[in-house]
DNA sequence: GAGGAATGTTGACAATGCCAACATCACTGA
DNA sequence: TCAGTGATGTTGGCATTGTCAACATTCCTC
């Protein structure tokens, strides 16, 4: 029963080929279909029709592969955060609802990117992640100096405008907000990015 | 061995009495020791004392007990924010710290009370996380209304404002801000909650 | 072609959620 | 007073999972 399941040639009988970004697109696929939380290394193994423990030679332990697969996440966002265009306060505008649509479409994805978990990661598992808070950083930058000389990069104001985009997407992707008070305008919300934390509002 | 561990008096040799609230006691010890993910019923039943289907008689299932310990949460919270005091405006800033300082010093539990968990439980499960939303959306409506009459409650300013703290309170307590970048100044941040979705803003 | 490195498998163990069957206790009504 | 009933707690067991150790197979290089 070893040899006539799934009609492999010789050349891939034993070993997979490419079994580590198999098994990450399966993980990516699991997402998406919000297994979320319970994604489990070996259920995994078995869609890729692999023994339990061979997961095991391309990731230390579950937790480094639900990193790769955060990190990978974070590739598919900054492609999108990236693709956005316009002035420098049109283009945050752009990426906050790139933010929002990026999280809806793929929600059970963005939680894990945000998990605490990538904070134990090694840097260069986390690469993406960096990158991407970096380019919102360095817009919001852009759009605060108006079109003068830019400024220096205020993390406050990066923090500040991130915060409120990751909370506007989590309190809509958890379904935290009570449906019976009625439906936000999300698409709206998610334009209005702060540039700079309004320190003067207060 | 059943009868000489933990002397016990004949009232409470079987019964244990008020297990449900020692449960939940032990759950919230848990979190406070930063357990979160891996809280197990077993666990705290054997901390309880007692076996480890016990806690079945009290709550349906781990996610009917997390929900418990997440309401638990909230009330909590709301005492918090019912502390702050103020004119409207400054009240809506010290509820963004009180919010700041309540996630910091219960991490795990804030993160439980807002997983995706809450918004399957039924509606009598979370009167407390109901409870301090309404708080936040009207000191938000009497501090935009000014010092006259109060307008309707605008439920984008409040998604607004609970999105601001809620972001940044997760970015602060899951550490997703990278350190090499600096320490933000988390304090000054959670003051300047925007009151109005700054609609002309952008 | 020999041998080591990479990759994959089998078997096992412990932790966990949860179910079924049973034990004990408190309380109520005849 | 006491039978009986429902609430509460226990034991045993099953399935799933993460992970380790030992072993097998294949690839690749000298």
């Amino acid at each position: 029963m070893n040899s006539q399941n799934k009609r492999k040639t010789d050349s891939e009988s034993y070993h997979h080929g490419r079994l580590r970004e198999e098994l990450l697109r399966l993980g990516l696929e699991s997402l998406e279909q919000g297994v979320a939380d319970g994604i489990s290394l070996r259920s995994i193994a078995e869609r890729a029709g692999v023994s339990k423990t061979a997961p095991y030679r391309h990731f230390r332990d579950r937790e480094t592969f639900l990193g790769a697969l955060a990190n990978e996440g974070f590739r598919l966002l900054c492609v999108e955060l990236e693709r956005t265009t316009g002035s420098a306060t049109g283009r945050v505008s752009a990426m906050g609802q790139a933010y929002m649509n990026f999280a809806v479409a793929h929600p059970a994805l963005y939680r894990l990117m945000n998990s605490p978990l990538i904070c134990t990661l090694p840097d260069e598992d986390i690469i993406w992640a960096r990158k991407s808070l970096v380019l919102l950083a360095e817009t919001l930058r852009s759009a605060s100096a108006g079109s003068g000389p830019e400024g220096p990069l205020d993390i406050n104001a990066a923090v500040a405008a991130w915060a409120y985009i990751h909370g506007l997407v989590l309190i809509r992707i958890d379904g935290l907000f009570p449906p019976d008070l009625g439906e936000p305008d999300w698409e709206k919300l998610s334009s209005i990015v702060p540039i700079v934390p309004p320190t003067g509002l207060r």
